[in-house]
DNA sequence: CATAATACATACTTTAGGGTAAGTACTTGT
DNA sequence: ACAAGTACTTACCCTAAAGTATGTATTATG
């Protein structure tokens, strides 16, 4: 249990966000670098862990249930586990997280763009 | 200048990013905490350095003009300066910087869902 | 009896990013 | 002569996040 620093502009920031910018409160839940990689590749559906570790293959397993936990906890994606052996678990996008498609298909739409020579960056 | 670590999975990540993943691309892009919601703070149209300032308080002037710096080579921004004292500088969205407008708009939209109740997290 | 398969957990180390504080340049106003 | 305003820059420190490596439970199968 590490101590989180109450002076850390962000974490300070992160109490006030759905009230002062919609986006702030967007990146607590899908910020970082591997969720919404996660959420894409849940948007085709239900995946098992081990299928969602072969889609992604740069990703350590520490991360991905690290942040798989955090969108169950956010209620973003559902975790179901068959009581088998092997175990059996499948995530999926929960109604608030499939709300979050458009998002990342806007961000799959720009990145074609890009790379359709649309824009010039 | 620091030097990168080769053997960091997401730096060699960033290497094949569109090839892979469109949305570890945009992740790139605009991944982080402050950039997005600078994006979305410009879109609302062009906005002085200290405009910026006013409007994201919670943000450190290194932050800040760091994540200016990089969305400008990026080539989602264009910085323009007056040669005048004091200085007068203007940032704005470039073409491709608006064709991400989706994504922000698509964030905002999902945060007021969430306030508004239409989803259970 | 040992190995394989699945879905994790945990301890430890490293690094990239963020935070703090101070300084710079140039001109106008007092 | 000094402060104030604007748009930065730079040096140093610290922490949160990511990476590495290993361990766990359970059962089927050779």
């Amino acid at each position: 249990m590490t101590a989180i620093k109450e002076s850390s502009t962000i974490q300070e920031n992160k109490q006030y966000a759905l009230e002062k910018c919609p986006v702030t409160f967007v990146m607590e839940k899908i910020g970082g670098y591997w969720k919404p990689i996660i959420l894409y590749h849940l948007s085709t559906g239900d995946k098992r862990y081990s299928e969602l570790k072969r889609a992604i293959p740069a990703v350590t397993e520490k991360m991905l249930i690290q942040h798989l936990k955090q969108l169950e906890t956010d209620g973003l994606v559902i975790r179901e586990a068959k009581p088998v052996v092997p175990p059996f678990v499948t995530y999926s996008l929960s109604e608030a997280g499939k709300g979050l498609l458009p998002v990342i298909d806007a961000m799959a739409a720009w990145a074609f763009k890009v790379k359709d020579g649309v824009y010039t960056i």
